[in-house]
DNA sequence: TTTACATTTGTCAAAATTTGACAAGTCAAA
DNA sequence: TTTGACTTGTCAAATTTTGACAAATGTAAA
């Protein structure tokens, strides 16, 4: 599973851009946005705002997908894996009433 | 966010047991598992089933509620949180509907 | 109080995982 | 068949996680 790099990758020839363009951007080389890309590596947190910037997309779209992908991988191979998300959820909603911020 | 850890230092205390009587049976010091027990560090994937059974408990749901504080870690800050959540549950749904498994 | 034992706290090193660079490869268009 | 874009494989550096140990705290009984 890899919506974040399938979205990035589309994004990115929507517009016309090599990946070296974007690759200098992250100050990474082309081999690692290639695999970044295909999902075979995960972007840096900090690398998903330069990401949305260079490719003129909302943050808060890109950044949801690559959260995604990083809960995906945590879950995936386990039978209890819905089960888990509602749990984990719980949790947040538990937290987020818990602040008055 | 510790349900994990809550969770075994209750039933270990419902059932009497010491910390290294445990730690023991997970081949770690009682610190280690004081601080898994407060959240502070988390348990191995391994050290879940150990965990069920020493505790004598249900091993699914011990595991959901430690793949839950795990997905809880990657998303707490994050303000698209759930947003993140719904994207991965569509991720695991996908995923299943597609194994006839 | 002192002793004894359970648990916690803090620190450091070892182990595991992630990240990145590089070399070499494939592929397609010119 | 050369050129440029992308991919694959491998290794080392960097980061994160795990665990051991020493020392501190807490607690209850003697």
């Amino acid at each position: 599973m890899n919506y974040f790099g399938e979205k990035i990758k589309e994004l990115r020839e929507q517009k016309g851009l090599l990946q070296k363009h974007i690759a200098s951007r992250l100050d990474i080389d082309t081999p690692m946005l290639s695999k970044i890309e295909r999902g075979e590596r995960k972007a840096k947190r900090e690398q998903v705002p330069i990401l949305a910037k260079v490719l003129t997309t909302d943050k808060d779209d890109l950044l949801s997908l690559w959260l995604a992908d990083k809960v995906y991988d945590i879950v995936k191979d386990e039978n209890v894996a819905l089960r888990a998300m509602q749990v984990a959820e719980e949790e947040i909603k538990y937290e987020t009433t818990k602040k008055t911020k």
